[in-house]
DNA sequence: ATAAATGGATTACATATGTAGTCTCAATTT
DNA sequence: AAATTGAGACTACATATGTAATCCATTTAT
């Protein structure tokens, strides 16, 4: 069963500001753009325009303290990437898991601990469904 | 050693166009229509918009036969695919596939074909790297 | 009390994207 | 030969996205 529940559409950077966000919240427009800054060379405006964006969208709320506003998240990191990797897999791997994994073999992307790591999954699923 | 050829942007709608000729090559512009039009109801305009687009973006090519354009891809599936989910997985999992899987699992997402074929993979990886 | 700084709201603007419509010209039909 | 048609080229246009700048109302510093 699928769980079609329509997320919405988060670009590029505006995901960057939310996953900042999903990290530490309830946080202040500055403290994101501190934390960004330490990877993204972008201007504080920038990030302002995002966090409304993501506000309009949905996916964040706030509330003020004084004058600030003290942002979190509406939408749980967990359920956002699962959809994302749903649609992902669908659009390039018909859905299937498997095959995304053996295009990472092929390629000698696929480190011992990557393998222990799967096989780890593997185990946990196996008792899972037993 | 990670191979950073920079793959031009494709978007959606281009990439369906992209993988009908991927799946059929060459192929006339109105093959394609006609095949995209079994799931999706683009206008005749629209593919064709789409076509100019992979041409201009690099991503297809084509030659003349006569009146008509027989395109074909300039870049290879596989090697499309392989950037985009090693991208993917950067952004959502770290660059971690496990993690992903292990997404999928608890979310029961996962069936003993999917568990077998893993399996399967991992078998070949470390018979390849033995 | 004024002036300066600061936070959010609004506006800006180029490029991308989804989704076609119009134009031109060569091939085909009558 | 003239008219029609069908292929690609060019144009269009709204919304999205990346990337800010400007405006306005408070705080805060002087």
């Amino acid at each position: 069963m699928n769980t079609p529940k329509a997320q919405p559409d988060i670009s590029n950077t505006e995901f960057e500001v939310l996953d900042v966000i999903w990290d530490s919240n309830p946080i202040s427009s500055n403290e994101v753009i501190e934390r960004l800054n330490q990877h993204k060379p972008w201007h504080e405006k920038t990030v302002k325009t995002l966090l409304g964006r993501l506000v309009k969208k949905g996916a964040i709320s706030f509330h003020k303290q004084q004058r600030q506003y003290l942002y979190y998240p509406l939408i749980a990191r967990e359920e956002y990437v699962q959809e994302e990797t749903s649609s992902f897999l669908s659009r390039l791997f018909k859905g299937k898991v498997a095959p995304m994994i053996a295009g990472f073999a092929n390629q000698n992307e696929l480190s011992k601990e990557d393998i222990d790591e799967l096989k780890a999954v593997i185990k946990q699923w196996e008792k899972d469904n037993d």
